[in-house]
DNA sequence: AGATAACCAAGTAAACTAGTAGGGATTAAC
DNA sequence: GTTAATCCCTACTAGTTTACTTGGTTATCT
């Protein structure tokens, strides 16, 4: 019941680039720095974003890659379904019209399938944009307790 | 964000043993056949249910394994916890106290604390009775049905 | 021209998955 | 007391997935 460094780095990295959303391409080799994380690894995540159209990229000297549209209109689980693939807890419970067989004698799928609403619910709910805003507050949080002590 | 066929089979085993229960011990052989899986699996995921508590066992001959408690104090995410082990969308977001360094700065940790949260309620807002008893009124719906055909 | 970047293809060590194989111990039924 | 059913235990394994790394090529800015 995990999601793998994909979605963990994808989201991140996604995240990363909303922050500087209106200010022109940032790098990969920036946003691996920032997050720690592999430069050449998120190439292949992005690949990927790109091709899913989450993402544009601007080659050569100075380029690296924008959200293709604002941060309020991507979320999470758009994120997740291009780096994760569609989000299934068992196979037989597909975002997809159905294709188990015992579909309507299953009584444990029914239980899968709460599981994926809520998942999709939860992921479908936050957008870059959210993050963006909950990061700001936590950052004046932060400064406001310092002010205090 | 799968989970493994240990969970997938676990649940549907317990759901079989939860179906019979009150009448003596079940063997994993009769389980199998039922379900469709391969009896020396389910052994596997016996052993961690048995030390977990989920289930006893009786040995020898007309033995099996019985619900270690009644199928209404046994959730759904009981089970999960044992054959998946905890629920934790991301190594950072576990169930136990914090551990995670960076706890309080990062933002795209709460999406997943989220996740996780989302997922738990669901899994423990469902028993083995409860399944029991959509089971029947699912049988009960397709003979009302077939009736009027 | 040279540096900076995106782009692309392939390889890889380690871990995990979904089992299988082969036995041993315990008990009910005959 | 033998047999068959059943739980119990350890180990093995083929295949897949994960999380990268390596080693380039191509495009663009200065």
């Amino acid at each position: 019941m995990k999601i793998s460094t994909k979605g963990h780095y994808g989201v991140q990295a996604m995240f990363d680039l909303a922050q500087r959303y209106g200010e022109g391409p940032v790098s990969l080799k920036s946003v691996a720095d920032r997050q720690d994380l592999s430069e050449h690894y998120l190439e292949q995540l992005f690949a990927g974003l790109r091709k899913a159209g989450l993402v544009k990229s601007v080659r050569g000297a100075q380029g690296g890659y924008t959200l293709a549209r604002a941060p309020a209109e991507i979320k999470v689980g758009d994120i997740i379904r291009v780096l994760e693939g569609p989000i299934v807890p068992v196979e037989c419970v597909s975002e997809d019209p159905e294709q188990c067989m015992k579909a309507e004698f299953c009584i444990t799928r029914s239980v899968w399938e709460k599981v994926r609403v809520s998942i999709e619910e939860v992921l479908d709910s936050i957008t870059l944009a959210d993050m963006c805003k909950d990061s700001e507050e936590s950052r004046q949080n932060r400064n406001f307790s310092m002010y205090y002590i």
